[in-house]
DNA sequence: TGTACATCAGTGAACGCGCGTTCACTGATGTAC
DNA sequence: TGTACATCAGTGAACGCGCGTTCACTGATGTAC
């Protein structure tokens, strides 16, 4: 047995002078992992990750002032790692629909990869507990993609903040029911995506 | 100080022979209670439920094998009377859509009063450990509700299981971000009810 | 009518566990003189 | 070039807490004879 590993496989040394920060990495990645497995922000402890990461207890307060800072500063992580997938998923087209099809599908195969990670970032208590400015910039983001298609003419010109709550509402909708009871037969979600943009957005069907 | 109560106010004394049961209900009461609080299945404590209630941690084992059996139960139980009420919210009219809003409408307006049940029952992690069949009562009726819409005239003739499961997605969506985000400036929720009626299903807008 | 016994509705002490957090500490590496 | 000192990146023991669950038990009430 090797006894220089711990459970989480790679041995951890001590980082070199001024590569302190390194660690605070390692221990936010861990979390995320965790708490994707989780899927629930207060089931997450800090003796666990420590434990995962390598290290002692102790050593995270290093870093977080406290359990909750650390599942914070996952999920704006985790946030930021989406908003760049969600981007990246834009760009590879210049029609407007076209973008906004594929933002909001993105946003449902992220949710199907990353169950755990999607129940913590929009259902778990803690967003009772702290706001999370930062998700507020998905929403704003999917107004601006939905404005866009009223002004080329893509969809009825209509209140976009209102149609976009609509459609979020919608998406949000289908993919939490999907996470949340995954061994049910559910429909495609391609299909009913494409229903929510003709239905709630006007878009025109089956557009490239 | 008054010594012969407890935490919960009213005293508790042993039931009479043969009423034994009643100490069951007064728990899955309790239970529920705090669920509604807490908003998360695995923050409820047996200890807490049984304090609340005034009896001994152990007296809960005399009604329920483990705690999750208890808090099955507890659901079980919040699922029957959500059910009762939409029946009762149905009932007050005959038309079909009529019917339809006022079903839609009542999961709504419980949900709002009862944001920590709404969660447990729809996005607490238990949805993962147990399945619960008891729920999928509640989507089946309202799919019957669709379909009473399309065989009445009152909405396209489409696919009734398709066509609810856009409309309930679309309504828990919008239902769990208004609980899991409170204190954000939501639009009325009748007003989006309505488009999502009548743009997902295709009913007459404004009828009563 | 009396009494032994069964049943019922609970109780109290104890178990081992994992948790968040505090505290004083270690030992390697750089830096001022 | 040597050495005292500061800084950095962590550690280990310990705290008190609430938890789920097990176990042997109590004491009131009914029932058979």
């Amino acid at each position: 047995m090797d006894v220089t590993s711990s459970a989480q496989g790679s041995a951890r040394g001590r980082n070199p002078r001024g590569q302190g920060e390194r660690l605070r990495e390692d221990i936010v990645s861990v979390a995320l992992r965790l708490l994707d497995e989780l899927a629930d922000d207060q089931a997450l402890s800090l003796r666990a990750v420590a434990r995962e990461v390598g290290i002692a207890a102790t050593s995270v307060y290093i870093h977080f002032a406290d359990r909750d800072a650390l599942v914070l500063a996952a999920l704006e992580r985790c946030h930021r790692d989406l908003m760049r997938a969600v981007d990246q998923a834009e760009a590879i087209s210049a029609d407007p629909v076209a973008k906004l099809r594929a933002r909001t599908l993105l946003l449902g195969t992220w949710a199907h990869q990353h169950p755990g990670l999607y129940k913590v970032l929009h259902e778990s208590t803690l967003n009772q507990r702290t706001d999370m400015p930062f998700k507020q910039e998905l929403a704003e983001r999917t107004t601006t993609a939905v404005q866009r298609c009223m002004d080329a003419g893509l969809a009825p010109a209509d209140d976009a903040a209102a149609v976009s709550h609509d459609l979020r509402a919608a998406v949000h909708g289908t993919v939490s029911m999907r996470v949340n009871q995954p061994d049910l037969p559910w429909p495609p979600l391609e299909e009913q995506v494409e229903r929510f943009l003709t239905k709630l957005v006007g878009v025109p069907p089956g557009s490239p």
